[in-house]
DNA sequence: ATTTTTTATTTGTATATACAAATAAAAGAA
DNA sequence: TTCTTTTATTTGTATATACAAATAAAAAAT
């Protein structure tokens, strides 16, 4: 479906409006898709998102700058995100012994293990969408976005 | 700057999950772009989104459901969006005298007014963006996003 | 050694999202 | 006409975003 017909729009709109209107209109549908995933789990996109930046430091423990950068959204509420993980024993959070104004933050491996169950359901997620085109167009997309981002 | 890089991403990402990590990420970019144009005038971006539907009824009222339908995020409060509208009286609302349980909201002249003068800053954002590509590009990465959208 | 600046994190506040439940009027069925 | 269902909107609650200000420890400057 057109971008100009799922928000019903009775002006013909010009490409780089489109296009804005594409970006956003295409990641509430990735983002509302993805919530029916979690759901059963009952942890948001973003704590999702915070559980897997801890993974990926492989038993090394994470501060809050560091989990911030790699957020999607940069300008996310690492603390208070954490403070939900942690009343859910996804994590820890401990003072760094080092520098006392860190903190070090870690999975748990109860939080391992969701992600561990969510992960398969991930994969489908991604191609879901992916699956409606094929390997070059893939590619291209990404490119795109890429360069129209900068 | 690659999607790897902005996530600082440790390990390579395929095809499909770059593409997801993509599209949310661009969205936020532009999103944050956007709310600086805004905030001179102290409306939100799903606020300035509700005045510019009204604005393209062009004098008829639209009711709640016909706002909610041509919002990009399908799950907005309109009810509570239009409540801080009419509070800044940039919007009308009064119930419909055909059928009681609708209601019809209006932009004012100060809501067109503030509309007009943000116009031009709006067609600026979506050039800073689409400058980046030619026009090949663009109505290629609009047709790929609805491809990949379905 | 004390003061100033920088860095890391937390807290506060307004707005918005996501979703369920409540309200109330209109339309349709018995 | 009365009861039931549908439609339109509002309200409640938890979570998240956006942004500014506060706190507090470390590093640098005097």
């Amino acid at each position: 479906m057109k971008i100009e017909d799922e928000i019903k729009s009775t002006v013909p709109l010009d490409i780089s409006k489109k296009i804005i209107l594409n970006v956003l209109y295409t990641q509430n549908v990735i983002t509302e898709n993805f919530n029916e995933i979690l759901k059963p789990y009952e942890i948001s996109g973003e704590q999702y998102n915070v559980l897997r930046i801890l993974r990926g430091q492989k038993g090394n423990p994470a501060n809050m700058c560091m989990i911030q950068e790699r957020m999607l959204a940069k300008t996310s509420n690492t603390t208070r995100l954490v403070d939900k993980l942690l009343l859910k024993n996804l994590v820890t959070r401990n003072v760094c012994p080092d520098n006392r104004r860190k903190i070090e933050v870690l999975i748990t491996q109860k939080g391992l293990d969701i992600l561990t169950e969510i992960d398969p359901k991930v994969v489908k997620h991604e191609s879901f969408f992916s699956n409606k085109l094929n390997s070059e167009e893939l590619e291209q997309l990404n490119i795109l976005l890429e360069k129209y981002r900068n």
